[in-house]
DNA sequence: TCGTTATCGAACACATTGTTCAGTATAATC
DNA sequence: GATTATACTGAACAATGTGTTCGATAACGA
């Protein structure tokens, strides 16, 4: 890629990121973006659509990351699902969420954190299908496959947010522990 | 309240409704709100300070009634709560939902759900937290009251929103057992 | 060096917002 | 029924934001 559509990229990102932690989604302006990453009107629009696909681009960005770092991991380390699955899972997303990874946490804290934690979501239910059997071995319940991995990603996305709410003072570990205390 | 007012505000809600379930809150213009409620540009401007104001002020309206009604309801039946909570408030919950007061579904089921669901889970968490004790008095568990309000709280909603998203194929009763059988 | 491509910057049409105000219609009160 | 208060109308308004266009300029890769 051209060195200077990266660079006007991020820059795009990081003006948005800059703004995102000091207001809400809806009251920012591309007029502000384009300010702040001091790029060209049109050059913004060159590289995005609308200021939505703008977010869109920035959640999978941040997402894939974290959770291609996780799979590579777990597959580093394939002991971790025959130990003690699916705890370590959950510490080691946990932990990459405090690593603070490209300055998510920013984006988590704020008031903004409904539209992350809605695509943290989605890529939560893809990883946590593939465990389900995993998870669930033990009991058999009666309930739909759905409702339950719909179930185990909300609680998880909903711990975290619960975290961050609360200053992020537990441990992942604890918080993990948490987790699974309710599942 | 003068009739005129009321019948104005009443206007603009069903005319904001109506245009929620076709598209997204965002894409909703102030100008395609007056078209459809028949009003004059300032007469809208009188009511609701802003389109996001309107929009709380139906949240408002919407879920206050459902839990007045469901808390009214578990005054007259007092033995509810000490027979089988809290699976009984979950079902009358859910049957108020099912039986569509004030349209109220076709808002939840439509992609704008998640502005509901919010507000649906916070006055939940009031609900629930007046009978966490009731819930949790057999297990001492040592989980902060916090994070077990927001989760049970979250399992709900998501629950909810599971249950929209399929088709609501199932009795408010089964889908209470499904809830009971996750927390 | 040379052709390609990204960016600039300024202008543009267009849509939306929220306000204003004089005129009109409808309400409650006597 | 007459009077007074209040809500609505409708059109105009400034202000702000959106997304596009295009010729000129600069930086890129080969």
């Amino acid at each position: 890629m051209d060195r200077r559509q990266k660079k006007t990229r991020e820059g795009i990102f990081n003006a948005f990121c800059e703004l995102l932690s000091k207001k809400h989604y809806n009251q920012i302006t591309v007029g502000e973006i384009i300010e702040r990453a001091d790029i060209g009107r049109a050059t913004f629009y060159a590289h995005f659509e609308t200021k939505d696909f703008l977010l869109k681009a920035l959640c999978e960005e941040l997402f894939c990351h974290i959770f291609d770092a996780t799979t590579n991991n777990t597959e580093k380390h394939k002991h971790i699902f025959e130990c003690e699955a699916p705890s370590s899972v959950f510490v080691h997303l946990l932990q990459h969420l405090q690593k603070n990874d490209k300055n998510i946490l920013n984006l988590l804290v704020c008031e903004n954190n409904e539209l992350f934690l809605r695509y943290f979501k989605e890529n939560l239910k893809s990883l946590i299908t593939k465990q389900l059997p995993t998870i669930y071995q033990r009991k058999t319940t009666d309930l739909p496959d759905s409702f339950l991995i719909n179930h185990l990603s909300a609680t998880f996305v909903e711990a975290v947010r619960w975290w961050l709410e609360n200053g992020m003072k537990e441990s992942p570990e604890r918080l993990s522990e948490y987790i699974l205390a309710v599942i």
